[in-house]
DNA sequence: TGGATATACGACTATTCCAGTCCTATTTCA
DNA sequence: TGAAATAGGACTGGAATAGTCGTATATCCA
């Protein structure tokens, strides 16, 4: 139920390494790839997102590669999970997340509002997470 | 990422319904999926379930049903979860449950350590919620 | 005692999601 | 110009989830 997925997973494992090596190194993907055992085309796709939403900076061509960009306490993991989920890491409720209309049965639930708070408890823990926490 | 299954949602929503009505009555599947709309067969299931772990009592038969057991401060969600999905709600990283040699990377995971910590801050979230509080 | 109503439960189907792969384009350097 | 890297869309296989079907069993009561 809450378990983090490959993708995720990935990226954190990605994201340690280049905290670890060091803040102004450029490391490609294959590199990183190659020294987990990660899907090449996986990890790439991960850190062409870790990208886009400025964890990263990509270099292309010939000695390129991704830099980190942030320190390690800057990162959330929360935020990793946004990213690379492409909504937010919790949505405790399947209905919470749009307009009451596509609850089929919003009118009579009952538990949606009560488990608001969960939500937010859940949201607070990931929130207090940095990549920082993970050495 | 962080979500509940349609499947916890019905068992969340027939337990505060059995706790609303109060604690003495007997109600039937039939009912309770007529309320809230829900698909009759899988609530079945799940009360069959809640019913197996001790949460409510069954009576079979003409005029049976179900009937609540436990104060709702005694019903923590993480047990229901637990019931529902047949394993505990939180397992946050992949490679963890078992022993280590059936995770592939186990020998260059970097990340399964520090996540345990993440793992038991989300389990005591999810231990410090009661139905009691889903009023 | 037989029919109606309820739970018990295994097997099956459909759908959605996830992990992984494939292919092509673009950028950059030497 | 070719090699090495990122960028990104399309596709596939498999697992998990949601839901359905059929049958057995228990109980009440007319």
């Amino acid at each position: 139920m809450f378990q983090l997925s490959k993708k995720v997973e990935y990226a954190l494992i990605a994201i340690r390494h280049m905290v670890s090596g060091g803040k102004g190194k450029i490391y490609t993907t294959k590199e990183i790839a190659d020294r987990y055992q990660l899907p090449y085309e996986l990890l790439a796709k991960i850190m062409q997102k870790l990208s886009k939403q400025g964890f990263i900076t990509s270099y292309q061509g010939v000695n390129g590669g991704y830099m980190l960009v942030h320190n390690p306490a800057e990162m959330k993991v929360a935020d990793i999970i946004h990213t690379i989920e492409g909504k937010p890491a919790v949505t405790i409720v399947q209905c919470e997340s749009s307009s009451l209309e596509e609850c089929s049965i919003h009118t009579t639930c009952t538990i949606k509002n009560p488990l608001i708070k969960l939500q937010s408890n859940l949201n607070k823990v990931l929130d207090e997470l940095t990549v920082m926490e993970m050495f």
